[in-house]
Parts: structure tokens; C-alpha cells; sequence
DNA sequence: GAGTGGTCTAGACCACACA
DNA sequence: GTGTGGTCTAGACCACTCC
């Protein structure tokens, strides 16, 4: 009975090794001690070893191979992640102020319904904001829902919900996948006005469409951002941070 | 002993609550049975169950409380991912040809040292591509590493390499984090001429810097990709698909 | 055949939540 | 107090790899 080690035996394994790939000692491709001889090592039970090994297995740092052996990873620099959400867009600190434009249910253009996998001229709800942070517009952003009767949408979650929350509420059907599409664009006239910029500056413009778990399209939207005010930041993750 | 049974009964029970939990029966926020129930319900032990619950709690399909209990997670829909290597720019089909423009070892320019953060004279090598499809030129690809004497770069690396690969066999330090900004410009002169396209036309500008694990940056690439030849896209990871 | 990881058991005690 | 998940044990047999 050890007062002092409030840390479960697995999870010091585990911080030791992390520290010892993290350290170079450990490189990738080297082979780490199996696991019978982790266990009289560390005086701990086999099982107990594997809880540790499959810590560091998740967060990337080791792969093992049924008959050889565990090995240190090497980081995997190709898979990039970002956070899509409008009120981090700019970073944790910067907050984006919402204005409404418009709030409309018409009648769906053609292409808005190949987007919506919905008839030519079916009723939809279309939203138009513009997205400013304390120096000025950033960002005009255009969602599209299918109209759903009886199905009001709530003044405030048009102006502030996240996309993918806001059509979960309004299908009320679980919205299980998002899709993002991010190319450049030059600002058309009307676009330049509201962002306050001019004609013919750079922009990005993010596509997004929330899929159903069965892939239906719940809902499509499309934000133009300033190119000079927005960079969409992604990191690679070598390695959880957390274990 | 059972012929029939292939599969692991830990796997077999994370199939079937992944089934129940995509089917719709289990919704986010449910609580799925306790592991003690599981475990008699499927007749085996308790750590068996646990592993299979390992399993889906890792695929992000639950999160499980101590004391509370276990609960259908609901999918994050905001944290978005990508592959980004020039391989699969444009998707696994279609390939990209690499042609090289200009290879040389030059002092580094003052902004390419802040980037790089090396003294402002100091010697770097700087690679210039164009990479192309079947339909022509699709982007224009900068790279630029530390000089270091005594390791060559081989022609084959320089023109097929990915970036992170590159810099981790030309500094032989393990590099371990990948960071890149996505942002609109439109091509200038120089860049319209290389890529066949037009002065002002829209384009991406794909920033990246490789970093050593101790953050000191290894390479620094900038890639201008044409705006209506590449769209970057991101998927959401609600759940993973393989258990 | 010896060593590796993969699966599985039948117990145990603990920390925590809730009533 | 009862039930939950979290940790841990000391075994066992298996599939696999490599010699």
C-alpha cells in the first residue's frame, strides 16, 4: 500500500515509455521490450502491462505485431486536423460577432437542390449572415435547410448555433458526418460590399454539407471569407498529447 | 472449441452495440448496459467486455463515467480532417506529375529566415516544382530546408518526396509536428505564367512548416495551387469506421 | 521450439455516484 | 448501501514469427 503513487501502474508504464520515445531513446522503428519482460520489470501483471501498451498504442506512439514484437510509430505527418467552427474560426481568443441579413423560405434553385438531393423546386430555408470580429467583416456565410413544416427555427440559434447543431435541431435527426470543401474564389460585387472589401480580392470559400447517417444531405452551407482577414490553420497529429 | 466462431467475442460484442448505436436504437446521451450485465448477457467475463467497450470507446462510439455508467457518445462534427501529401492532392485516382523548376543553395532571404528561424544570411536550399495532371498545371510548390554540409539531397527525393519525409532525411532529426495555413491570394505575374492560367485569377496558398519535436522549425514549403483546378477537402470524424 | 503478442478467465479491491 | 466503472492479478491457451 504506496500513499505516494496516487498513479495507476499502467499509466506510469506508459508515461515512462512516452517519455523515453519523446526523449529519442526510443526511435521509431525500434523494437520496445516485450511485454512479459515489461512486467517483471515493473513487477506488475501482464494484463496490467497491455492496459499501459494500449494507452500509447491509441495515441500513436506504437504499433505491435502478433509474433514479433511492439515498435515505436513514427508520427504521422500527412494526417492534418482542424476545428471548423465559426466561433473559433479566427482562434480561441477572437470572437466573431453574427449579423443577420436575411431569414427566407422559397423555393429551391437547381442547384441548390442537387446540393439538398431535394425536387427542383421544393421549399427551403435559407439563412444569410455576416460574420465581423472587432476590425470588421470577416466572413458572409449562406446556409440552406430543407423547409420542414412545424419545424420553427428559434431567432436565436439562426444567429449563434453551429451549423451542424443548428440542422441536428431543426431535422431532428441525428446528423452523423461533415463534409468541407475550401477553395479560393475572387469577391463578386455584392460579396465586396457587405465584406466591405472590393472586387476581385482573394476569398475562400468553405462549403460544408451535414450529412444524415444514412448520407442524406440534412443541410448545405457556403461562407466566403475575406482572404486577407482568415487562414485556415490545421496541425498534424503525431502524437496525442494526452495519454 | 467452436469452428464457427472466427471472430473474438470481445469483437463480436463491440459489433453488435456499434450496429445498435448506428441503427439508431442507441441514440447519443443513452446508457448502454453495465459491463456486468454484458458480461452475463454474452456469457463471458467481465475484462472481455471491457475490452470490447476498449474498442468503441476508442472509435469514439461511447464514454464511459466511473460510477455513472456508459453512454452513447454523440459524433463531434466540428473537428474536421485531411490528408495532405501532393500525392493524394486531388484525390487517390489522380496523380500528379512533378516537374522541376530550380534546385539551389542561396543566403536566406529575411523573411525566409523569421520563417525558418535561422540568422538572416545563412545558407538554405530552396526547391521550386510544378506539379501537374493530366489537364496541366495544377500548382506551384516552394520548399526551402537549412543547408547543411555534407548531406545531399538525392534528385529522386527533391522531385517525389513528400515534404515531411524530405526534411526528416535531410536534417536526420525526427520531425514530429506538421502545421499548415490554408489562404486565398490570387497569381501574380510569375505564377500565372508557370501554372498557364491568368494574372488575378484565384488561387490557394498552402503554407507549411515542419517542426522537430523540441519546435524548432526544419522546413518551411509554400505551395500555390490553381483555385479552379483543387478544392481542399476535410471530413468530420464522427466515428471511426474500422473497430 | 522458443518467444512474441492476442484472447480469455474468475476472481479481487478500489473510487465514485446516487439514493 | 448498492451499483457503476477503474485497476489488477496469476494464471491459461492460442496464433503467429523466426530460427
Amino acid at each position: 500500500m504506496e500513499l505516494r503513487s496516487f498513479i495507476p501502474a499502467y499509466y506510469r508504464l506508459a508515461e515512462d515509455l512516452k517519455t523515453r520515445i519523446e526523449s529519442g531513446e526510443l526511435k521509431p522503428g525500434d523494437i520496445i521490450p516485450s511485454e512479459t519482460q515489461l512486467a517483471t520489470q515493473y513487477g506488475i501483471s501482464r494484463m496490467t502491462v497491455r492496459n499501459g501498451l494500449s494507452l500509447l498504442s491509441k495515441a500513436g506512439y506504437i504499433t505491435s505485431f502478433q509474433g514479433k514484437g511492439c515498435f515505436v510509430a513514427a508520427p504521422q505527418m500527412d494526417r492534418m486536423y482542424f476545428y471548423f467552427s465559426e466561433h473559433t474560426l479566427l482562434g480561441e481568443n477572437k470572437k466573431l460577432e453574427s449579423r443577420l441579413l436575411t431569414v427566407d423560405v422559397l423555393a429551391a434553385d437547381p442547384k441548390t437542390a442537387v446540393k439538398l438531393q431535394v425536387p427542383a423546386d421544393s421549399r427551403i430555408v435559407q439563412i444569410r449572415r455576416v460574420l465581423s470580429d472587432v476590425d470588421g467583416p470577416v466572413a458572409l456565410d449562406h446556409r440552406v435547410l430543407p423547409y420542414i413544416k412545424g419545424a420553427p427555427l428559434l431567432e436565436k440559434e439562426i444567429e449563434y448555433a453551429a451549423f451542424p447543431e443548428l440542422v441536428s435541431r431543426h431535422t431532428e435527426l441525428a446528423s452523423a458526418r461533415n463534409n468541407i470543401s475550401v477553395q479560393a474564389c475572387v469577391l463578386m460585387k455584392e460579396e465586396a460590399k457587405l465584406l466591405k472589401s472590393k472586387v476581385g480580392f482573394p476569398a475562400l470559400c468553405i462549403e460544408q454539407i451535414i450529412y444524415s447517417r444514412d448520407d442524406r444531405p440534412l443541410g448545405w452551407s457556403k461562407m466566403i471569407c475575406r482572404g486577407d482577414r482568415f487562414a485556415l490553420k490545421a496541425v498534424s497529429e503525431p502524437y496525442s498529447e494526452r495519454l
